[in-house]
DNA sequence: GGTAGAATTTAGACGGGGCTAAAGTACAAA
DNA sequence: TTTGTACTTTAGCCCCGTCTAAATTCTACC
């Protein structure tokens, strides 16, 4: 089965909002992060209904299908596996591929997909550290904790960012904070949850709790 | 300027018939080519007329502005580039190519396309020997006489196709008629325009005149 | 020069996907 | 238990790109 380009954007919203936040799934969730109205949000979910890819009951949120589930699981291999295309063969930077990953996630073609994905090694993760579901559809979750839930004098690794927008990534550039960094916790100001990190080789600097709580990281559990 | 799915379709139609037919270029060609009803191309006439891309006078068919002619060169350009990278990257075969590089001829980004035509060295023509527009939209024509124009005896390089339908790349493919072949022309049968080609190192064999009159090809001069 | 037949355009409709305004539903607080 | 408020849905509209049926225009032939 094939779906429009519009059935596909609503299935990985759907999909993104589960997976942050549990089922069911709200219109008004879906309408803010798709930037339409509620009630258009409504008339897409009675043909997804219709199509069996989303289970919806009136007044109450939807969840998923299997179908569905599959359908958006397969769009978020693509838009990661041409997001590592872009920034591993072609030399983008990690903040600019995500809107040009969201018109690649479309082309349909599972040959084009799977040879893509063995052109560029099978990667497991993405440029922003997400993990990405092989042609079945699995995954292997990530080892993942907040930075903003790390203790004082704490070392962890890099891993993942929960933020994709150019500016944020941007800033993480002008600090160093690259996936696979390693960093320490040389301060927490608890009155608004800031942290005082130090990466490897240089000086500790500060960063909100607002970006201490869009950092994934993997603790590192001291050997000594 | 951005435009539709449908708009850049129509553009590139009206580019290759005018390309090979000359202009003005009518309804019913471009109704024929994208497998529409002539009311509906009468109808996307007056839009990109509106816009500027094509100049239209009712019941004498069109031509593209200079506008017009820019977007379907810039799209030709994707479209061919997409052709290389599927080939000679990820391993597909030159039947295979076209109706993908249909879709990714519409990925809106500047950028993306000029990274890629660095990736592949700047290919001058793709996969079915087409040639490439640069950035600017310029391009060599290719030197090439149809191999039904040959004379008795005559030797050539298969440097181009016409056809670019799955089936008779196939047909080539099992003739072992790949770009850069070398043939000789060891017989004319003139009552269907029939030829018997002989490649560098096999037995003669028969094509037909409407193969021949597909295939493009360039003389070898010989310096005896 | 008139006219038949082909090509083209116009008129009117439809499905997809979006919007606004108005109405209906759920739920928490009184 | 009632009610205010936020959320959701319905009703009705619009634009895009397509279609069919009917009208128009072009053109080639008599």
């Amino acid at each position: 089965m094939t779906y429009t380009l519009a059935e596909e954007d609503y299935l990985k919203a759907i999909y993104k909002i589960a997976e942050r936040h549990g089922t069911p799934v709200s219109t008004s969730a879906i309408s803010e992060l798709m930037q339409t109205r509620p009630a258009s949000v409504t008339d897409m979910l009675k043909k997804l209904a219709d199509k069996e890819l989303i289970d919806y009951k009136r007044y109450h949120g939807v969840s998923l299908t299997r179908t569905g589930a599959r359908q958006a699981t397969l769009l978020i291999r693509k838009h990661r596996l041409w997001e590592c295309f872009l920034v591993e063969k072609l030399g983008f930077n990690w903040d600019e591929v995500h809107v040009i990953a969201e018109q690649l996630e479309h082309i349909q073609s599972d040959t084009l997909i799977d040879r893509l994905d063995d052109y560029l090694d099978n990667p497991k993760f993405d440029p922003h550290g997400d993990p990405i579901p092989d042609a079945s559809g699995a995954y292997r979750m990530r080892y993942q904790i907040l930075l903003s839930d790390l203790g004082l004098h704490q070392r962890a690794v890099l891993v993942g960012v929960r933020e994709h927008t150019s500016s944020f990534l941007q800033y993480l550039d002008q600090n160093h904070l690259a996936l696979g960094a390693t960093l320490e916790v040389v301060e927490v100001l608890p009155y608004d949850g800031s942290v005082r990190l130090r990466l490897s080789d240089g000086e500790p600097f500060l960063i909100s709790g607002q970006v201490a709580r869009q950092l994934f990281v993997r603790q590192i559990t001291e050997a000594t």
